[in-house]
DNA sequence: GCGACAG
DNA sequence: ATCTTGTCGC
């Protein structure tokens, strides 16, 4: 796997080389290999802090049980820029891989795949960086235009770029604003639609990213990194 | 030049 | 991303 500690001493444009070299090695194709498990990733950060929490939780697919977890905590080393996310969440998120036992199936990530400017959001990143198959579930879009899809559970509605289709906005559930999926690494649009519609569980979320996300702000606070340092003395 | 801009 | 209670709408 690819050493992801350097991403620290990159600057911006030295970044967006590096996502225009990995590019060349992104796949978008159907995975053939049966999906047993799943897992959704993602961190927290207190604004007033500098400590990165990531997390990530397995399921068995298609019932969704917890069947695992893994966290780890580092140190911000990257700004946060739009369109170079990864560059600052992947390295906390590999080590949170690398305590991982059982590796799942398939990831989910909390973010673009192709569905980036470059083709380079955090979900595809991940995968190349991995080798594991990807999946991007965004709450805000970042690249792609879109018709508005309707406002009934599950409608959707492609998006595209630059003439080629990115990825769906989907309306993970009705009254509330759609969600953001896109291939990650190493399986199709569709594909990648289907499995995060089997994910829905009532949320607007889906449970892999949901509960990645409930974890790793649970054990931010444990870890006694709630609130600021000093309340209000410079407010 | 102006607006947009994942987490 | 995070800070936060009540509150408007279905």
């Amino acid at each position: 796997m690819e050493d992801v500690s350097g991403y620290q001493n990159l600057t911006p444009a030295q970044a967006i080389d590096h996502q225009q070299e990995l590019r060349k090695q992104i796949s978008i194709k159907e995975l053939n290999t049966p999906i047993r498990t799943i897992a959704g990733a993602d961190i927290s950060f207190n604004k007033y802090s500098d400590i990165l929490y990531a997390g990530i939780v397995v399921f068995s697919y298609p019932e969704l049980k917890i069947i695992g977890t893994a966290t780890a905590i580092s140190h911000i080393t990257f700004p946060y820029i739009s369109g170079l996310l990864a560059f600052r969440e992947i390295p906390a998120l590999i080590d949170a891989w690398n305590n991982l036992i059982t590796k799942p199936d398939l990831m989910v990530l909390d973010g673009q795949g192709i569905a980036h400017e470059r083709r380079m959001g955090i979900a595809t990143h991940f995968g190349l960086v991995t080798g594991v198959p990807t999946i991007g579930s965004a709450k805000s879009r970042l690249a792609g235009r879109f018709d508005e899809p309707a406002d009934r559970s599950f409608a959707e509605s492609p998006m595209y770029d630059k003439g080629e289709q990115v990825g769906v906005a989907l309306r993970s559930k009705a009254r509330c604003n759609p969600i953001y999926i896109s291939p990650g690494h190493n399986i199709s649009i569709q594909q990648s639609v289907d499995v995060i519609k089997n994910c829905i569980r009532g949320y607007r979320i889906p449970e892999p990213t949901r509960q990645a996300h409930l974890l790793v702000n649970k054990i931010r606070i444990e870890h006694g990194d709630g609130k600021p340092a000093q309340p209000g003395l410079f407010d």
